[in-house]
DNA sequence: GCAATCGCTTAAAATTGCCTTAAGACCACG
DNA sequence: CGTGGTCTTAAGGCAATTTTAAGCGATTGC
């Protein structure tokens, strides 16, 4: 799932961004109007967070220049509290939603979520499971059998990128670019010693398959 | 007391959210009709103010889709229309009163109480406890074993958040936007002093697990 | 069967993030 | 206007996590 924000402060920006890629989403930053109206036009984002206040365009010329050019990408704006009022010209120019600033994180991320399941499938539940072992992702917690595990966050993340592929062979390219955010050159080892970890957390011996090496490729969570 | 006001006129529902908050509850809202149900489904309230006429859904498709889920919170319609007709399909569809605009805050207020301390849940006392450690919302107390600790207004906001969901980590971004408001970027360590703080005054040694640390994420509470 | 590659395991270095303390800012009260 | 308490900020020390590195065992291809 990839989101683009559209924000000129920068640390509004970054604060979006880290806790947005932390609940698995990609995420583009562009500062200007134009700038963030170029990138939503060069390639397909599944949903718009859109300041109202940008240098350049304003939000809701985004929005309306958009429209026009018949693109229909989910859209919410981050409006300032005053400003409320303007909203009702967001919505009209063709938003789907709006947020007044300050937000809690969990409100916008519910409401991205209310956007991006009304066209598709509902409620995706943020749990994961292989076997008997289970995550979940809000609680950010794994159990096996009724056991907890305590996991550290790179281990979470890990285990997390496996289970959402489950069935799926992960290349190990996939997963360092994915849980490490490395894109270029890979000479590390450390997927497998994380991968070590894991098992040994997870008390998996030579006969279980739940955690499977594919040599040569690189990972599968399979049942 | 959390109540969650679903209400699309910014103006209505900033009145009725100072009016409310006032009156010591915790009031959140929601601008359009799947935003509104989204936020009520994601977490418990002990009310629900619906505006009849909604963007995206209207009050009375809320309402419908709440208590076909099961979810049982009272509910208060808002509505414009003197249509009986509309509300009568409304107490059908599971709202439990309506208060027809425009009324007195004070007549809302008295029909909040009532619904309130009346059906369903009779007045569960807001109280948490986590091994020996037991937290009165009402009275604002805390005691450990017999005795009683005192707690400053932050520690105690902090101390009520990790018990209401004990069992979950909290991650530090949720701990900072509910306990301290404070929204975009947390780089502080104020959470880290009060956690200090409160796990001096009641005198949890390294060997309590009552209040975890999550490395990287954030606190549990957990028994 | 042998060499080469790949993955597993362990240990230690580098880094990050938490704990703790202390001191200043702020507020309510006398 | 001072006092006492609460809240916030900052910094050093320390411990857990993360990464690097290297030796060993297993698997593959020839």
């Amino acid at each position: 799932m990839r989101l683009l924000i559209i924000e000129d402060e920068p640390g509004i920006a970054r604060f979006l961004k880290q806790g947005l890629e932390e609940e698995a989403f990609a995420v583009d930053v562009a500062g200007t109007g134009p700038a963030g109206l170029a990138l939503a036009q060069a390639q397909p984002y599944a949903l718009l967070l859109v300041d109202w206040m940008l240098p350049g365009l304003s939000g809701l010329e985004v929005c309306q220049q958009l429209r026009a050019a018949h693109n229909r990408t989910p859209l919410i704006f981050l409006t300032a509290r005053d400003a409320v009022a303007d909203t009702i010209a967001g919505l009209q120019a063709g938003a789907n939603d709006y947020i007044k600033k300050p937000f809690h994180f969990e409100e916008l991320l519910e409401r991205i979520r209310v956007q991006l399941r009304a066209p598709g499938p509902p409620a995706a539940p943020e749990r994961f499971q292989v076997g008997p072992i289970v995550l979940d992702v809000a609680t950010h917690q794994v159990h096996k059998g009724g056991e907890e595990i305590m996991l550290t966050q790179k281990e979470f993340a890990l285990l997390e990128y496996l289970l959402r592929h489950k069935g799926k062979v992960c290349r190990r390219q996939s997963i360092i670019e994915n849980v490490w955010d490395i894109h270029f050159e890979y000479n590390t080892g450390v997927i497998d010693v994380y991968m070590n970890a894991l098992r040994k957390k997870l008390k998996l011996g030579k006969e279980d398959e739940y955690l499977q090496t594919i040599r040569g490729i690189g990972y599968a969570a399979r049942d």
